[in-house]
DNA sequence: CCCGGAGTAGAAAGCGCTTACTACGGTGTG
DNA sequence: CACACCGTAGTAAGCGCTTTCTACTCCGGG
């Protein structure tokens, strides 16, 4: 029914194994025969048909991109940062352009299983896992598996915004792999040493970590070098490496500052949208009422709690300072302006991009670190009755 | 290499055949045997080569999603509505799960024709075009071309946000399609009647048209009935179809109420992002100092609007009123909170994802006109010197 | 007891492409 | 002048799956 290649030949007067030549351009052709089959290609309007290609060829064009949600904006920007480079625009017609697929996980880990084995299927030439992974030993387990398959079956995989998958209890793989999973240090921005786990269970790591401790460190550090003493912090799912880490960092800032409460922390779990930003204020402002600032897991969730805080009365920064993290565009344009942490999420979809292309190679243990940078804008004050010494020795 | 539906057959002592029909289901197959094959599918850990499922069966599972730009929230909302119909999370497994191929075109039609060419080589089952078309009569042909090859390919198209396709100039398809292209018309949210064009072009048109003239009318109005008579407009780009709907919306509202300033139109036409509302509103401000009020193209120039008018030393709304459009989740969190008019764009993607699957037959004619609620919030209010009679007859 | 029809499974022919491998002029060299 | 070799192009064997057609077994009814 459709155009093939053989009517293609046919019409050109030459075999079918000329013009898949002169399609990919991957063998001699003679000048006056490669325009003879391009005028074919032309009048038929041919279009190679792309199954057949890639069952032949062993490859595909496709390069699965999982997110959380593609309607937040955070994964939409890695996501397009990913596409600038698996599809530059400026690539001629559409000449070795990659596909994106994306897939909404909702952060699930069975639909990252699923999509996994999904992606495998159609035999994606890569996968870009995005997204905070579930901390739960046996999720990590089943995703380092299904990730060791799919490189097994000659994809590349790139975990960006993720720490490396945390090795598994047994050596379930034989132990063939002869690199000694060394912990290795790497150097934050902030210029502090930091343990860098290797990602060990993958033949051919390739992850972009986010320093979550570090911005969510910089951020409470800037709360307490403004005076406050009492910081609530909105924390998002429990179970979620991204929150583990940013609250760690909160936690670090508080101990290094020598804040930690004996009372235990100020800190509300909750999800990374606004309604949790929102709720988890109201119970921070009525379980500490003494509270002067409120750092959040996100920016949405600041939002959130910018406006429970408005609802009760309260201004921000002038009475309860506040601060994100991402700096998601929305950020500066808030009301106030949030301070935040900077996360080059563009930057880091584009890093993810020509990892996955294989254009660029992971460095040796394969984890780059992404650090953050300290947006300060108009979220943050000093608390009410200015800045006083610290009383805590 | 990789395991194949042969070493599934060999192992469970059974027919290639037999273990696709298990794998399909489509075919009856006796328990004992489906459990065998199933046990040989678990144990050797067998994922279906997807491409060669593909060329064998003329069919994927891809269905293609071109957006202006995914890192826009506006389109990251369509696309997840998208994804929330073609790849349901409640689905068991993966099964009959279809795979979004997100592809960002930067609103270049040039690029909207290469991403169709690519999806028509995956052999895509159905192909979403999000986002105002460019009105170039050129590239409104090609694009009609290339959509009636894919639709000939066997792949289902849909309109989402986009009005139908302008019918060519000349009829170049012999005319064998009996349908006369009458003139419908349409019952708009408000109940007022609108001509409804249909997709001419198009054997079997799915078409989901925004209706950005009513929204955007409804806004102005709302800024007429507020005391305004001196209104700026903030446009999109020229060559937009969405640019001009709603600056029409924006005209029969000045009309009907009998400003239209013989001293010509108080329009800026920019992009439809924050810095275009930025500099577009300094350039309003200085060509028309009388401004009360300025309606947007979309949220984002409204808040680069916002941010020029307050840096003018003006208040939003006391000073000087805005209007967004579109409704993206950050419009109510902004400061102030945006007038804006709702656009249900999750619910528009559901709908093209369930057009996209042939879940849902479009209405006769192929359009569907997807309504804008008009939402009151903050940034709006009665001009400084308070209501005032129009004085134009 | 024989035959027809369920019900189930296998054989085999592609689907349209890629890519060894082979073939064949034409040129340069010993 | 024969030989080798390079530059091109054709032949044909798959890639791994779906699906039609065929075949076999087992029943129940005549």
């Amino acid at each position: 029914m459709a155009v093939t290649l053989a009517d293609v030949a046919a019409r050109a007067g030459v075999s079918a194994a000329t013009v898949s030549r002169v399609l990919n351009g991957n063998y001699p052709v003679a000048g006056t025969t490669r325009s003879r089959v391009l005028r074919a290609v032309e009048e038929l309007e041919y279009v190679v048909n792309g199954p057949a290609s890639s069952l032949a060829a062993a490859t595909s064009d496709l390069i699965g991109v999982l997110v959380n949600d593609i309607a937040d904006p955070f994964f939409g920007i890695i996501a397009g940062g990913v596409q600038s480079r698996i599809a530059p625009v400026d690539a001629p017609d559409g000449r070795g352009r990659k596909l994106a697929v994306v897939c909404t996980t909702g952060g699930s880990p069975e639909q990252e299983l699923t999509y996994l084995t999904l992606l495998q299927r159609q035999r994606a030439a890569a996968v870009i896992l995005t997204g905070g992974a579930v901390e739960d030993p046996a999720h990590q387990a089943a995703l380092a598996a299904a990730l060791r398959r799919i490189e097994r079956a000659g994809a590349r995989v790139v975990l960006c915004g993720r720490p490396p998958l945390t090795p598994p209890v047994a050596g379930d793989e034989g132990g063939t792999e002869g690199e000694a999973p060394e912990a290795d240090t790497a150097v934050a921005p902030d210029g502090t040493e930091v343990p860098l786990p290797r990602a060990v269970d993958l033949p051919h790591p390739a992850c972009l970590a986010f320093d979550n401790r570090g911005g969510a460190r910089a951020l409470t550090e800037h709360l307490i070098s403004l005076g406050h003493r009492e910081i609530g912090y909105l924390a998002g799912p429990a179970e979620r490496t991204t929150t583990r880490h940013r609250l760690e960092g909160h936690r670090a800032a508080l101990d290094a500052a020598g804040l930690t409460d004996g009372a235990g922390d100020r800190v509300v779990h909750g999800r990374f949208d606004r309604d949790s930003g929102y709720g988890g204020a109201r119970e921070l402002l009525r379980r500490f009422p003494g509270l002067t600032a409120i750092a959040a897991a996100n920016d949405t969730v600041a939002l959130g709690a910018c406006a429970a805080l408005r609802e009760a009365g309260l201004r921000v920064p002038e009475d309860v300072s506040v601060t994100g993290f991402d700096d998601l565009p929305f950020a500066a344009e808030a009301a106030p302006a949030l301070t935040t942490a900077r996360l080059p999420l563009h930057e880091a979809g584009a890093r993810a991009g020509l990892l996955a292309l294989g254009v660029e190679e992971p460095p040796p243990g394969g984890v780059t670190v992404v650090g953050t940078e300290l947006r300060v804008r108009a979220s943050t004050a000093p608390p009410p009755s200015g800045p006083r010494p610290a009383r805590a020795g």
